[in-house]
DNA sequence: GATATATACTTGATTTATCAAGTATTATAC
DNA sequence: GTATAATACTTGATAAATCAAGTATATATC
């Protein structure tokens, strides 16, 4: 019998819990046609000045490569959900900017994104950080 | 200018947080020849009765499909980390146990493990759940 | 006890991401 | 100002997971 520390049994449940609730995630974002991963990335260009953002940014912003992001963004584009913007100032550069039928299809989603939010933190309230990892130990088992 | 729940916020910030954190320990654990993932099913299998599980219980364990432990497994046993099992009594069934090599490939992977889970918890502790979303932005932030 | 349904697992095709390498442009050093 | 290095992005090859379908076995129903 090995014993492993509080702090390292948390990352294992949350590696667990996050595989579930994003499956769930990208399950009721399908209704609008997005991951939510694509969310994200709407959520980020929604909620900043001129709602334009590098593409090495937003590769930032959502945790995913360069490359990961380029693959991402060609459907994205496709659908006229954001369009490319060039920098005039440096040539390297493409801005990722949110277009009107992206925006709209974001400002729809958050509203299941709420609702997944709920049902999902519907176990979670009102505890203290110290019980985190029995709380999600416990919402791992609770998610069926 | 659309606003989000502070909870959705926490899941989307796990959600990058958790892609950070998955990247590091896979690289560190990389030095035993293992993931993450493979890291959490010796732990599952040394910290059971008999040191072994049905395949069905490893998925769900790791928050994987079975298929998918199919697939994982089967270098693991290849390696002689773990071996196939029958269940006397359901032919269906096919246990994973945890060989000696696996055992031994774990016990070694936790130091490694620990100092994973301690550097990246050097800026969490002794808070809040109440502060926890600011507190796993930041974390975010600080982790390069 | 035969038939239908459910469970455990595997496999081919596909998706989603990575990495490594390449192109183009900009910044730095001398 | 030219050579070197760094940055932004894209693309081909690959890895890790999914899903859908298939096989084999067990359970439930009548």
């Amino acid at each position: 019998m090995s014993t492993i520390s509080q702090e390292l049994k948390l990352f294992l449940n949350l590696t667990i819990i996050q595989s579930i609730t994003v499956k769930r995630f990208d399950a009721r974002l399908q209704n609008h046609g997005i991951s939510l991963n694509e969310f994200m990335i709407l959520h980020h260009l929604a909620n900043v000045p001129d709602e334009k953002l590098r593409r090495t940014d937003v590769a930032e912003k959502v945790g995913l490569t360069a490359s990961g992001i380029t693959r991402m963004l060609s459907p994205l584009e496709k659908l006229g959900y954001v369009k490319r913007e060039a920098n005039s100032r440096d040539a390297r550069v493409s801005y990722v900017k949110l277009a009107n039928a992206g925006k709209k299809i974001y400002l729809e989603a958050i509203a299941t994104a709420e609702a997944t939010t709920e049902q999902i933190m519907a176990s979670v309230k009102t505890r203290k950080l110290d019980d985190l990892q029995k709380m999600l130990s416990e919402l791992g088992s609770t998610i069926e």
